[in-house]
DNA sequence: TAGTTGATCGTCT
DNA sequence: GACGATCAACTAA
């Protein structure tokens, strides 16, 4: 049953970068009503604050980021071109606004439920591609139920929680430049668990 | 398979 | 007033 224990509170408190490529293959838990949502750790990406010029933390505290300031161990969720959510793991002490981004997970319990919460209206049928529910991180955090109310949750409650999941060897990890951004380009600080179907792009 | 675009709104300039 | 840590649908080839 050690895969089921909560991640410690000093495992957000370590170098962003550490916590970013540890976080592989733990699994994200999410109590939502009676259900129980499961997910593997995929893909995720380190936004590190002051030091990044990506990072939404990068200009320092304001009202929308002040979440990235809390202590390590806590949820910072965003909205962002006018629909979508998406949701980072705070790291470090108190004060550092650095947080890891995560990208993709595998879904392991509660799959009917995303299917569900990503509103999917059409039949699923052997055909359908199951990656599409939660390769993303605007997906992931829709099939999860994770929106604005869950904000500043604290990652050591019930509702929204990280257990030790499964070891990933470093060696089966990749380091990338990260998604979708126009600075800090030539940052490597993606990672992802190689050859995953669930990791978002190539 | 690659490239383009519309949707939609909170946040910061 | 501009734009974004995105997604899905569409077009062209």
């Amino acid at each position: 049953m050690a895969r089921l224990k909560k991640l410690p509170r000093s495992f957000y408190r370590r170098p962003t970068l550490t916590v970013a490529k540890d976080l592989l293959g733990k699994h994200l838990v999410r109590k939502l009503g009676r259900s129980t949502l499961i997910g593997k750790i995929i893909e995720v990406e380190a936004y590190l604050g002051e030091k990044d010029p990506a990072s939404h933390a990068y200009r320092g505290l304001t009202k929308r980021n002040e979440v990235m300031f809390k202590e390590g161990g806590h949820l910072y969720v965003y909205f962002t071109y006018g629909m979508h959510y998406c949701c980072n793991v705070v790291t470090e002490k108190e004060g550092i606004g650095h947080a890891v981004l995560l990208r993709a997970i595998e879904p392991i319990e509660g799959i009917e439920m995303m299917w569900k919460n990503r509103k999917f209206t059409t039949n699923l049928t052997d055909e359908t591609d199951y990656r599409m529910l939660t390769n993303g991180p605007a997906k992931l955090c829709q099939a999860f139920g994770i929106r604005k109310n869950e904000n500043g949750i604290n990652l050591r409650g019930n509702l929204i929680f990280l257990t030790e999941g499964e070891n990933i060897s470093r060696s089966s990890t990749r380091a990338t430049t990260r998604i979708g951004i126009t600075v800090g380009r030539e940052l490597r600080w993606r990672f992802y668990i190689k050859r995953n179907p669930f990791v978002s792009r190539k």
